[in-house]
DNA sequence: CTGTTAGCGCTTTCAC
DNA sequence: GTGAAAGCGCTAACAG
C-alpha cells in the first residue's frame, strides 16, 4: 500500500511529527534529519494523504464548481478560468452539474457539502431564494457567474445585459440600421432575456425607432431558434434590414435561413451576435459579436472565492465589461 | 459549526456507533431510534463528512478527470458523460487540466494520488510509457479516452482514427471525386494525425487514385489551419474537387477561404469534416462530417473504470464506433 | 530540534 | 439492538 507518514517515521527512527513538519517545510528540525526524511520519502514514492489532512484542518482546499449540463461551448472556457486559478492557489476542483434545467442543484449542494468544499463558484445557474438560502448555509463563500439573483442576494459576476443588448442594437443603428429584429429571446430568462429585450427597446426609443413587438422573435437561444426566427420575418413579410441574435448560435441560425433564401449576409441582411464564441470567427461570414470575457469571469470568480476563504470577508459583485468584436456581418447602410 | 454524528448521538443518548449504522442503513437497530436519529439529524441539517468517511474506509468516491487546458468543444460532451455516470454512480468528479500539451501531466497524477481518487479518466491526453507507469503508479483503475498509448500499454476508448479517415475519404470518392485534398493534419500525432494521413492513403490507393504529398497540407487541426491549407491549394495551383479537413474546424477553415475566392461549397468544391461537433450543423452549408460519439465515450469510459473500481479486474479497451453524418457540404460530381 | 499526545469525524470489530 | 474502543493519516499543541 501507499506509505504514510508513519512509515517514513518509522524507517527514519523519528516521530511522525517531525516528518509531518519537514513534509511541510514547517521548520525547527536540522538539516540532516530533513534529507533523511526527504530520501525515504521520496524512494517509498510518499504522498500526502488530501482527505486525513483535510480532516484534522477542517479545510478541504477543494473549490466546488456547479454548472447546468448544456454543453454550451463557453463554459469551458469558465472552467478552464476556474480551473487555473484554483490550481494556482493550491485547490482542487470538484465539478457537478445541475441538471438541464438547475433540477438537481440541490444534489449539488449536498455533495459539496458533504465533501466540505471551502468555497463555491456557480456557474450560470438561476437559483431561487430559498437555494441561495441552502448556498448560505454552507458558510463558505460562494459566487455566481454569468447570472445573479433576483434581490441581489448573492455575489455575482456578470456582464450587464441590459447595456450590451443596448450597444448592439445600437451599432445595428449606427450603420443606419432601423428595421431591426430580435432574435431567439426568451422573455422568461429574467438573467439573458428580460434585459437584453429591454436593451433593445431603450436603443431604439432613445433613437426614435419606433419599437414593434412583432419585431422579437422568441425562442431559446439556439441555433434553431435563430433559424425559425428568420423564417418567420420571411414568411410573415416583415422587412428587416438587421437582426440581433441573442446568442451566436442564433446569430448562425439566422445567417443559415437568410442563405436558404438567397439572402446574403452582410449585403442584403446585417447580423449581429452575442457571446463571441468560438463559432464567431469560424462563421461566414465572421460574425460581429458581444463578447463576453469568459476565461476572465472563471478566473475572477474563482480568484474572489479564494480571497474570501482566507479573509473570511463578504465578496462584492462585479459587472464585467462586454466588448464589441466588429467583424463582417454587419453592412452600413443608406 | 456543522453537525457531526458525536452531536446526533450525544442528544439522542445513543453511541456514535448507532447513529452510523442509522446513518448508512446498516440495519441493527429499531424503529424508535431510527426514527428518533433521523430527526434529530434533520433537525441538526447533518451532512456526512466524506472526508472523514474516506479516510476510514480507504476510498473517496471520487473519480479524477485530466484533460487538456484546449478549449476545444467537445470536452464538454466527454466530462457530461463522465460526471453524470459518476453521479448515478455515487461518485464525486475531481477535475485538473494537464496543460495546452500535457506538461502539467504529472501535476495532475500528484494531486489525483494526494485526494486518494478510486479511479481516473484521462481524456486526450498522450501519454509516454513513463507517465502510463506513473498512472500504474497510482494502483487504480484507470482509462483514457479518444487516445491510446504506442504499446497499448493503458485501456483506452476511442474510435479507429484509419477507419474513420478511409471512410472519410472514400465518401468523397463515391461522390466521383478523385482530387481529394487532406488538410489541417500534424503529421507527428501518433493519435489523431498519422493514422488519418494513412487512412486517406489507403481509401486513395484502394481506388487507384494516385497519392501526391502535395494534396497534404499540415496544420494543427484549427480553422486557421484550414484557412491556410485552402489558400495554399489556391495559391499552388492545386487542383481539388473536394477536401477532407481533419476536424470540424479545419473543414470551416476552408469552406471560409473558399468563399473568400469566390468558390461555393458545395457546387465548386466539397468539404468533409471530422467530429460532428455543434458547428458542423451550425456551418454553411452544413457540414458533412465524421461523428464521434463523445458523450458515449464519456459514460463508457467512466463505467468501465467504476466497474473496475469494484471489481477489482483489469479494464479492456474498447474501439468505439464512428459514424458519418451526411449534410450538405459534399456533392456529387461527374 | 524533536517526541508525546490528543483529536479531526467517521466506521468497524468485538462485547454485552 | 446497542455501546466501547480502536484506528484511518495527519496536524498541532505542549513538553522537553
Amino acid at each position: 500500500m501507499n506509505a504514510t507518514i508513519k512509515d517514513i517515521a518509522k524507517i527514519a527512527n523519528v516521530s511522525t511529527a517531525t516528518v509531518s513538519r519537514v513534509l511541510n517545510n514547517a521548520g525547527g528540525y536540522n538539516e540532516t534529519t530533513r534529507k533523511k526524511i526527504m530520501d525515504i520519502a521520496n524512494k517509498l514514492g510518499y504522498r500526502r494523504n488530501e482527505m486525513a489532512r483535510s480532516l484534522v484542518q477542517n479545510s478541504s482546499n477543494i473549490i466546488g464548481v456547479i454548472m447546468p449540463n448544456a454543453a454550451t461551448i463557453f463554459y469551458a472556457d469558465i472552467v478552464n478560468g476556474i480551473e487555473s486559478m484554483a490550481h494556482t492557489n493550491g485547490y482542487s476542483v470538484i465539478l457537478s452539474h445541475s441538471g438541464v434545467n438547475g433540477n438537481r442543484f440541490n444534489e449539488c449542494m449536498d455533495i459539496m457539502a458533504a465533501r466540505k468544499v471551502d468555497g463555491l463558484v456557480i456557474v450560470t445557474v438561476e437559483l431561487n431564494t430559498e437555494q441561495v438560502k441552502l448556498a448560505e448555509s454552507l458558510n463558505i463563500p460562494f459566487i455566481l457567474l454569468s447570472t445573479d439573483t433576483p434581490d441581489n442576494e448573492a455575489p455575482y459576476i456578470k456582464v450587464n445585459d441590459f447595456d450590451a443588448a443596448y450597444a448592439a442594437t445600437e451599432f445595428l443603428i449606427i450603420n443606419g440600421h432601423t428595421k431591426i429584429g430580435l432574435a431567439g429571446v426568451d422573455p422568461n430568462d429574467r438573467v439573458a432575456g428580460m434585459p437584453r429585450i429591454e436593451g433593445y427597446k431603450k436603443a431604439l426609443e432613445d433613437n426614435r425607432i419606433k419599437f414593434h413587438s412583432y419585431m422579437v422573435k422568441f425562442g431559446d437561444f439556439s441555433f434553431y431558434a435563430g433559424k425559425e426566427a428568420m423564417k418567420e420575418y420571411l414568411k410573415e413579410n416583415i422587412l428587416v434590414t438587421a437582426v440581433f441574435g441573442v446568442s451566436d448560435d442564433v446569430a448562425l441560425g439566422i445567417i443559415s435561413a437568410a442563405y436558404d433564401h438567397d439572402l446574403k449576409v452582410p449585403e442584403d441582411l446585417s447580423v449581429i451576435g452575442y457571446d463571441n464564441t468560438r463559432v464567431a470567427e469560424m462563421s461566414i461570414p465572421p460574425l460581429t459579436s458581444i463578447s463576453q470575457p469568459f476565461l476572465e469571469m472563471g478566473e475572477e470568480g474563482c480568484q474572489r472565492v479564494i480571497e474570501a476563504i482566507h479573509s473570511k470577508k463578504g465578496i462584492s459583485s462585479k459587472i464585467i465589461s462586454y466588448s464589441l468584436e466588429i467583424r463582417e456581418s454587419v453592412k452600413k447602410i443608406m
